[in-house]
DNA sequence: CTCCTTGTTGCAACTGTTTGTAATAGCAAC
DNA sequence: GTTGCTATTACAAACAGTTGCAACAAGGAG
């Protein structure tokens, strides 16, 4: 753990307290765990199975709910790759989204600015906020089409 | 069940035997159930309870597997509006996305067309082909945002 | 430091989805 | 129509995530 993660968590704990929750065990090691992956996806699971490893038992509940809460007040982000289960990752430097490859995984980060004015329009004609970067975008990079093209519908 | 629905059916069931697959009975269920509901987006739930009322017994993993084997063929699509279960309609005018409020779960459409701009700009620069439709857009509608102006994340 | 309020946790039960497997039934060939 | 191959199914068991609730502990008040 460096001292880099160490004022991420301070951070952290600030927002939590500001937020008027309550700094628990739980959470503290939630958000080490958080702190040491940085901006890496985590899935619920991987979380569940470092906090053990580091701190203790924890209920998966809580970690669920944990995650939860932490997104209401926008210490985290989470986003669906797929069908596969939800991953969640620190809200530092989130003014991008991810292109996800269905085939072979491999994820870009594509900057807010390059889809603004997509943005805009939906906010503009249709009156509608989006959160682009709750949710990769899906679809298959060149590697994977040009291997074999078959018709994804 | 209209006469419109019937030849959706036979078309699905043309397709299903093009692309090698047999043609069982649960699928001729579900299928049914999906031309009923057109365009509609319906949960695995629905799907279930649909046959169930109308055909007869099926096993959830049936269908589960059934809907992914459709969508692999481009049969239907599949659509996630949060962390609610997926949703399924039909390929059918599928040239349009899906903006979904987060709060009220309203939802309205967007042709394909006011998007295409940052399609292309994802193919030339990042050289990944997006499948947008497979995903709803996430955001707040303005209604939402208005009632209450609370910042969620 | 102690007490008290109430947000939070662990537990247990439950819903929704996935996966492994043996039996079944499409459908192509004869 | 009968046969044979194998994709597909139902069943069962595992897995992922959610919810209700009683017990606990964070942290503010005194």
């Amino acid at each position: 753990m460096s001292t880099g993660t160490v004022k991420v968590e301070e951070a952290m704990h600030a927002r939590i307290r500001g937020a008027g929750l309550r700094l628990t065990m739980p959470r503290r090691a939630i958000c080490a765990v958080l702190a040491a992956n940085g901006e890496e996806f985590v899935s619920s699971g991987d979380v569940l199975t470092a906090v053990e490893r580091d701190t203790g038992p924890i209920d998966p509940s809580t970690v669920y709910r944990t995650l939860d809460e932490f997104a209401r007040i926008g210490l985290v982000h989470h986003v669906h790759h797929g069908n596969q289960p939800g991953q969640w990752h620190l809200t530092v430097n989130h003014d991008h989204l991810h292109l996800v490859c269905e085939e072979c995984g491999q994820t870009q980060m594509v900057p807010t600015e390059a889809v603004q004015p997509m943005l805009d329009l939906f906010e503009e004609q249709y009156r509608f906020r989006a959160y682009l970067h709750h949710f990769a975008v899906l679809g298959r990079c060149e590697s994977c089409r040009s291997e074999k093209e078959h018709p994804h519908d």
